[in-house]
DNA sequence: AAACGATGATTAGCCGCCTAACTACTTGGC
DNA sequence: GCCAAGTAGTTAGGCGGCTAATCATCGTTT
């Protein structure tokens, strides 16, 4: 998540006593808020790191893993549309970013018979093989990020942050609308 | 956190497929890692949204807050660079962090006296008066994302994330590197 | 006094996100 | 058959991140 944000968060005690100057401050939901960010952020840029040794971005790496469909199967094809639902952009996003996978080609594009508006990207040999060959590590760099955490303690963070991320779905304006993916 | 991500994740029975054909997946990791990152975007976007509301950007609002020193009190100017270390972005996005907050009257810049190399970025009265009017939304908004977790379960988030943030820093690249700072 | 190495900030260009507008195409009503 | 409305994808421009290069400045050495 290329996104600026303070490398140190401020103390517990630092927000109780900013609490004393903004009565709307929660000091404990602040605190969860902003490690939530940093977190993400770290655990993003991770992913970022690792990929960019494989000369891809992890939006990208994102679309090629969709157009794979679920792991170890038949390649799905997929319009624009449906990449930009899935993933959670736009379709200018979208069109950019398959434009520079198809100029690498790992994808490709061609008109839908039926209807011409529709384009349907593919996923070429090649993007395929790109995908093998970057998937064991991405896996390896998930599990050492969460070495630290025991089972029991995944599964709680889950938990936890599936309720935050339900809250900001029901919150509205900025959150990703409900839609249905697989993909890793 | 601008960055494409899949709207839903796969369930952890896919991922417990998915790890036959690729060994080093382990799928607690992998879902804990995924709801990760999206709980971490779906909360920035949610500032996001927030922010837009008062024509400034998350990052603008992190410059701001940097400047304003500890909530209450004396403004504190810092250089480009004292700004770029604490926020962990480049000085070269700094830089264009505080153009735009020039433009519109909310910081000022002038140079160090003792040394010319050095700009000192200024918070203006109308930068001030933008954060106090912002600030309450603010809190309210993290207050509202948090609302579902009890006190007991946010300490026991801020736990895990600090434990994966952690992870993610000794682990090198891509995560920020220790820095003292101090904003909300 | 001049040269050199280092530092701080900025600039240029790329990438990935956005919104808004545009182009190509489809569908349905008249 | 024509036209209006809507859809799909792209384009244009802005913003915020990055890297690498450039410019201005400082301190040290010769």
């Amino acid at each position: 998540m290329p996104l600026l944000m303070l490398k140190d968060l401020p103390r517990y005690e630092c927000l109780l006593e900013a609490a004393r100057s903004f009565p709307d401050l929660d000091p404990s939901a602040c605190e969860a808020f902003l490690n939530l960010l940093r977190a993400g952020d770290e655990a993003y840029r991770q992913s970022e790191s690792f990929f960019s040794e494989h000369n891809i971005s992890p939006g990208r790496f994102t679309v090629l893993m969709l157009l794979s469909g679920t792991l170890g199967r038949e390649p799905l094809p997929q319009t624009p549309a449906e990449l930009a639902e899935k993933a959670g952009v736009t379709r200018a996003t979208i069109t950019g970013l398959v434009d520079t996978l198809e100029r690498d080609g790992l994808v490709r594009r061609e008109h839908d018979s039926d209807d011409r508006r529709m384009m349907l990207v593919h996923l070429t040999q090649k993007g395929h093989a790109a995908l093998r060959e970057i998937l064991p590590g991405h896996f390896k760099r998930m599990a050492a990020l969460m070495a630290p955490l025991s089972e029991h303690e995944r599964k709680t963070l889950v938990r936890l942050l599936d309720k935050v991320a339900g809250q900001a779905s029901a919150m509205g304006p900025g959150a990703r609308s409900q839609s249905q993916a697989a993909a890793v």
